[in-house]
DNA sequence: CCTTAAACGGAAGATATCGTCCGACTAACA
DNA sequence: TGTTAGTCGGACGATATCTTCCGTTTAAGG
């Protein structure tokens, strides 16, 4: 008996894998959704997607069975990237504030691939991605306490801050083409708003390399 | 002949004005879209704007024939709200920083009747709404100007930065539900980000009139 | 090369939304 | 109060978009 279960299991649990022009299609239709999505907005029609992406309609639907399933696949993707770029700017060399230049100057280059903002964020039931999204914030406060003990950043600033922030930047001004430039000037100025002026300027430490 | 042309003239002339509930609807209308054009984007139903507003479909119809000819409305409006606030600021007893916090926070008080953001700004042949922006754009610069000369604000900010950011404070993140105090902490950081550094605190040159 | 499970595209029925049209109603003026 | 131009609401035919379904095509293992 034993043997026969396990058998059958095996048949069952050793399918075979997802097919390349499966894999691929659906990477394909996650991308072109995404800029569709920023172009005109959660309403685009789906045989829009589909053409862009240059597949027929059904296969957007067999990947993503509903217009819902495919905006929490797009809303997963962009905290996957938000959560990736917090670490990075973590693990950054050089002190808080220009971890959050990093993290910002990165989020403004993923441009189109977030697409968070557009539409609400998580689905309150979507558990994995919200786990992504307090990581990323978890991540985010520690650098900012970072700054507040040494003294560099202002005090009165939260990470919530920082993270809308970066949303805002992020989501951009849809009647600006080129919205890039605009939004690393905004970084610009709001990093240095973020400077604790009681603390003057800090010695800089060492040029460089003081690792 | 010339007396019977005249009279005919006089009456096509002398129409009466608008009914008072025809012009309370048409105000009405314009402000159940604004509200529901950010809770649900530009292509929310015309029937559910009518709705919102007590009204049928075709009295929304007949004030704006068209819902693009609604979004202008929406837009045009949003921009007389704009320039009177640009205005009011420049006015503003205050030193340039403080007038431009005025401006900010004012906007950001404004909240869901600045529908611009969101739809791409005024229409590239709406030319009253055009010369309101352009004129906005000018008031605010002038502010910014100020700040230059006498040195509290950093000479590389330009007007677009500050345009841009408050059109940034005024679409807000749909995700968040209370963006107004998020929105003022954000303005307060900026801020802080536009004066000028190197400054330090300059003795305030002469106090003002030296143009 | 052959077999087969899986994926593909797009036609088609079901829905949703649009914008028009017209009979009923009412504010304004005499 | 009577007259009437102007306004109101919502039913309706036209259009747009959604999602399913299935015959055809294809990748992958033997």
């Amino acid at each position: 008996m034993i043997g026969a279960v396990t058998e059958e299991q095996d048949k069952v649990v050793r399918r075979r894998g997802p097919r390349r022009d499966a894999a691929d299609n659906r990477d394909r239709v996650l991308a072109a959704a995404a800029v569709a999505v920023r172009r005109e907005g959660t309403a685009v029609p789906m045989a829009t997607i589909a053409a862009d992406a240059g597949v027929g309609v059904g296969t957007v639907y067999r990947h993503y069975p509903s217009r819902d399933a495919l905006l929490g696949a797009l809303t997963h993707r962009s905290f996957q990237l938000v959560l990736d770029t917090a670490r990075r700017a973590a693990a950054f060399d050089g002190p808080p504030i220009e971890r959050i230049r990093f993290f910002l100057e990165r989020t403004i280059e993923h441009g189109s691939d977030l697409v968070l903002p557009m539409h609400g964020g998580p689905a309150p039931g979507d558990q994995a991605t919200l786990a992504l999204r307090d990581e990323a914030h978890r991540t985010l406060g520690s650098i900012l306490e970072q700054g507040r003990d040494d003294g560099t950043i202002r005090a009165d600033v939260t990470r919530a801050d920082i993270v809308s922030f970066g949303a805002l930047l992020a989501q951009g001004l849809p009647h600006v083409p080129e919205w890039k430039p605009t939004a690393r000037r905004q970084a610009d100025i709001y990093l240095a708003g973020l400077l604790n002026r009681a603390a003057g300027r800090i010695p800089a430490a060492e040029p460089a390399g003081s690792t």
